[in-house]
DNA sequence: GTATTGTGCTAGTGCAAATAGAACAATAGA
DNA sequence: TCTATTGTTCTATTTGCACTAGCACAATAC
């Protein structure tokens, strides 16, 4: 379990870092009932605060990818399954997008504007 | 040509304007040549600030998708023909993501991340 | 019992979004 | 050519969010 951040990116720490354990669980890296690092030494060892950490944490809870709680931590739950049901779908759809010289920006936000829909 | 923008989200404004127009052009509902309402009368219509509506399109201009040039407006480039290839993918991926159970912030978020690996 | 871990609170700093007003420059059309 | 239209550029202000900081509190594990 090793969470990055990129300090220079414009994307927000905190999403970074809940995309950081997304990208492991889509990847099959993390399994129902592992347990994410303790939020102050992830604050401590990538020099962010612990707060940040913490809002990451919150972030992925409210999706439902972990169960928090004082005293234990953040555990993966169940639904890490179906994060790596996306690991083929998305990549096919970013190739395609980069193939078309479309921007990340852009092609988030047509993600977007089609979720509204 | 209809622009629609939710005050309410958290989404800024300038981003939900480009939105709509590239949902329009991948829709197929814009052509080359077409030309985009002025941006004085979009911010009148929709009672946002004309630099808000400018910087939309400009960052439209930015992708390529619209030429730019005072006195004569934003005109749709040829590149909204790329944009409609897309309008397969996206809803498949979208409709895939919502049977899962995944919010749009975290599919966004996990195709930012797969942006740049 | 004690250390660990997340929760909740207040407060301050820095940056980007959005607004506002004004002057300017290129294009279109009469 | 004259005039209205439209984007460009500039400065300035307000607002909200991300991030940091420090502290006390509560639940869990060992």
């Amino acid at each position: 379990m090793l969470l990055r951040i990129d300090p220079a990116s414009a994307v927000p720490l905190f999403e970074q870092l809940a995309a950081s354990v997304r990208s492991d669980a889509s990847r099959g890296a993390l399994r129902a009932g592992d347990r994410l690092p303790a939020a102050r030494g992830v604050a401590e060892s990538l020099d962010v605060n612990v707060h940040t950490v913490l809002r990451a944490y919150q972030a992925l809870r409210d999706e439902g990818l972990v169960d928090l709680r004082r005293g234990r931590g953040a555990v993966v739950t169940d639904l890490v399954t179906h994060y790596s049901e996306l690991g083929e779908a998305i990549p096919r759809l970013v190739s395609t997008a980069k193939e078309l010289g479309l921007g990340v920006s852009t092609l988030t936000a047509m993600i977007r504007q089609e979720y509204g829909s």
